[in-house]
DNA sequence: AACTCTACATTTTTT
DNA sequence: ATGTAGAGTT
């Protein structure tokens, strides 16, 4: 056994050593929180606590593997080997199989992805005969996810009147009888969404208190990772198993929660003191991983939230280098500065690829850099594009598996009944589907019994679904005894999918088909590692249902640069980090901006973006950005001049007024050749097709209004945010309307101006044509 | 059932 | 720009 202490400085070290009781260890960025998690748990073993009694719980399965690894180093595998430690997500599932019978589910529910929930969602709305413009189904999904993290069931849904009436405000008083719909289905599917993983946990707890004895017994050391990230669901299976031991240790930084887009809740690590008031608290403020320079200046950024834990993160590590700003006229340039800036200081510090980071907060903004990396030769990689197990032709063969395994499962068998073609067409599939709906039995039930109901299917639909239930029984009688290897084989032959994608011949054909041959080489190796008895098919669908891509794409050691989001670089460091895109309404994202704990969710995540360099930061911003097909303009953002500008490294004039309308375009323009303004864009997306006017006022300033076709001033509810003028241009709010001061300019010049529809911000960055006519 | 056309939207995503 | 979903066409 290694001594495990002795590289711990001291609130690490009593964060180790504290095992009973209820503890925070509030870990700032950088300051070794995984380190404490895993001694931790080594030391809880080493003195004495059987490891099939500790349950450690974490946000990815990286983290938890990594975690194992590292604590089967410290006191032996043989040791760790009983240890519960995972997801919430893949721990409760493991739980609720066991216990499945009790929730009115069979041990081999399905497990639906986002996908799933969201096509299911589709066609209930469609069979409620809704209007899919009022009724979205991103939208109902996320509020079905909310309510269910919330621990609403459709039942509390409905009877509560605050909710029902937020619906009917929303013109959307159906949502509750979708949302009922959904589950009702979702039991009939045999099947548990991600959210129901959790939510059935804690309807498990609470209908069956024998079974909660049961397992807050059994766990008499429970350990959290990423506190601040998790919700109210999450936040109450927790303190329900925690009740009667009460060693309960949780770890988090508050800064770093962004993700309340999926229910995380940052008041459950704020309010952990009053919820277990006899708690002790650690406070990890040394940080290991950045210079002080980085470590002062993300301070002076995240000190400006009001809602957070006071903690002062400090460095002891060399100053450093100042961060960088760049600012740039268009996100090209962007890309090739920071290109640039790459080799330079990989020659000069002799640094990898594999040094660089670049982070972003939306994945559009890759390609700029894919495209310059490419020109320059520079070897990358991007994180977080579609998923390998997204792909049509995996979840085409994983529908095959999911219906054998689960013959309920009603989405695979949307999926699969058809494909390879069977002749068994949409009407055949909606006259089952009313008939599901009236005998409240499953699509599977209703198909095996099609002679008991009054279907009306012909012949030929007939004899094919007749057919295609033997080839799924078939496989179905396999599944205890053979390989998961075996039986898949015998499907992609079976049921002709292999010859297919085999025979296409195109580029993406051949890609696909390649696909099929690595899951095909996965399940081997699945099998070929599997110790406990027979690797069957439901045990490997089972492995990989929680998986996610980042799970799958570790072992690339090539040496490249890293592309991706912020949200996606948490939990990891880089010695030189690019943040691109700071602007406003880009990063802040302007959907985030219009509320405070939004902009502060922002906040950490720059806070975040910042904190994973180690030795230099740079952040770049461009002043025009390729958006949704267009140009657009944008301002520094907020938070480069939250910075403490004794850290950072940029001109402070142009900080501390970042405006855009003082620079002086047509010399940018002449320089840079790549502005043209848009000729002709109609207002496309409102429904009354106004013609805005811009018409001059002055002649020689040319003062200039926004009229509509009427020619009245536009009223206030099209607000102007910006605007493409090839000549330099002020503008200024003016009662109703907006003054545009053109100087020099002819009548005839073509300007485009971006509005944003009061109530619609997704019109924001919609572009009119205005044209101007003289007096 | 496969194809083409059109309208539309466009964040982050540990599970 | 780009991708997708739904409608319409062959």
């Amino acid at each position: 056994m290694k001594d495990y202490l002795s590289g711990l400085n001291t609130p690490q070290k009593e964060a180790v050593l504290c095992t009973t009781g209820p503890i925070l260890v509030i870990a700032g960025a950088g300051s070794g929180k995984t380190r404490v998690l895993t001694y931790k748990i080594a030391h809880l073993i080493n003195s004495g606590i059987n490891a099939r009694k500790i349950l450690a719980l974490t946000f990815t399965n990286k983290a938890a593997r990594e975690m194992k690894i590292r604590i089967a180093e410290l006191i032996g595998e043989k040791e760790a080997s009983g240890l519960w430690m995972g997801t919430f997500h893949s721990v409760f599932s493991k739980i609720l199989r066991i216990e499945a019978e009790s929730l009115g589910f069979t041990s081999n529910f399905t497990i639906f992805d986002t996908d799933d929930s969201k096509s299911m969602l589709t066609s209930i709305i469609k069979e409620l005969q809704l209007d899919t413009q009022v009724y979205k189904t991103n939208e109902i999904f996320s509020q079905i996810s909310m309510a269910k993290n919330n621990l609403i069931t459709p039942n509390a849904y409905a009877a509560n009147g605050e909710l029902i009436e937020k619906d009917r405000y929303k013109k959307r008083p159906y949502f509750a009888d979708i949302y009922l719909r959904y589950c009702n289905k979702c039991k009939l599917s045999n099947a548990m969404d991600f959210d129901d993983l959790l939510l059935n946990t804690n309807i498990l707890f609470r209908d069956f208190p024998e079974i909660l004895a049961k397992y807050q017994n059994k766990y008499s050391s429970i350990l959290v990772d990423e506190y601040q990230d998790t919700n109210f669901s999450q936040y109450l299976i927790i303190k329900k198993l925690a009740t009667i031991h009460k060693n309960i240790c949780i770890v988090g930084d508050d800064s770093q929660s962004i993700y309340s887009f999926r229910g995380a809740k940052i008041e459950n690590i704020l309010n952990f003191k009053s919820d277990y008031p006899q708690h002790k608290i650690f406070k990890l403020e040394q940080n290991y991983r950045s210079s002080q320079n980085i470590v002062d200046a993300a301070n002076s950024l995240i000190e400006k939230n009001k809602n957070r834990i006071p903690k002062t993160v400090f460095s002891e590590k060399d100053k450093g280098e100042k961060i960088k700003i760049l600012k740039t006229f268009t996100d090209a340039e962007e890309g090739y500065h920071v290109a640039e800036d790459i080799i330079n200081r990989k020659i000069q510090y002799s640094f990898n690829y594999s040094d660089f980071a670049i982070l972003y907060r939306t994945n559009a903004q890759s390609r700029v850099f894919e495209e310059v990396f490419i020109k320059k030769n520079i070897p990358y990689k991007v994180l977080g594009s579609i998923s390998f197990y997204q792909r049509k032709e995996i979840k085409d063969i994983l529908a095959y598996f999911r219906l054998i395994i689960n013959n309920s499962d009603e989405q695979a068998i949307h999926r699969i009944i058809n494909y390879p073609t069977r002749g068994i067409g949409e009407t055949s599939i909606n006259k089952i589907i009313s008939i599901t709906n009236s005998e409240s039995k499953s699509f599977w039930e209703i198909l095996c019994n099609i002679n008991s109901y009054d279907i009306g299917l012909r012949g030929k639909a007939k004899e094919s679904s007749q057919r295609f239930i033997e080839l799924i029984q078939y496989f179905s009688a396999k599944l205890a005894t053979e390989p998961a290897s075996e039986i898949a084989d015998e499907i992609i032959k079976k049921t002709g999918l292999m010859q297919d994608l085999y025979n296409d011949k195109t580029p993406e054909g051949v890609e696909r088909a390649s696909n099929i041959d690595q899951l095909m080489s996965g399940i081997q190796f699945f099998c070929n590692e599997y110790t406990e008895g027979t690797p069957s098919l439901d045990k490997f669908v089972e492995s990989i249902a929680l998986l996610t891509d980042s799970d799958l794409s570790e072992k690339d050691a090539s040496d490249r640069v890293t592309l991706m989001t912020v949200h996606s670089s948490k939990g990891l460091e880089f010695n030189n980090v690019y943040i691109a895109g700071a602007e406003e309404d880009l990063f802040p994202y302007y959907l985030s901006k219009d509320s405070l704990s939004g902009i502060e969710e922002e906040r950490r995540l720059f806070y975040v973006a910042l904190t994973r360099a180690c030795k230099y930061a740079h952040i770049s911003f461009a002043e025009q950005r390729f958006r949704f097909g267009d140009y657009v303009y944008s301002k520094p953002s907020r938070f480069i001049s939250e910075l403490d500008s004794a850290f950072i490294d940029f001109p402070s004039q142009e900080l501390d007024e970042p405006d855009f309308e003082n620079d002086d375009f047509s010399v940018e323009l002449k320089k840079y050749n790549k502005f043209q303004p848009k000729q002709t864009k109609s207002f496309s997306n409102t429904n009354n097709n106004t013609n805005l006017i811009v018409k001059p006022i002055q002649p020689a300033k040319k003062l200039i209004k926004i009229k509509d076709a009427n020619n009245k001033l536009t009223d206030s509810n099209v607000e102007i945010q910006n605007f493409n003028i090839g000549n330099k241009v002020m503008h200024e709010r003016f009662g109703k309307g907006l003054v545009l001061f053109i100087e020099g300019s002819d009548s005839n010049t073509k300007i485009t101006v971006e509005f944003e529809k009061e109530g619609k911000k997704n019109l924001l960055l919609k572009f009119a044509k205005l044209e101007i006519i003289s007096d």
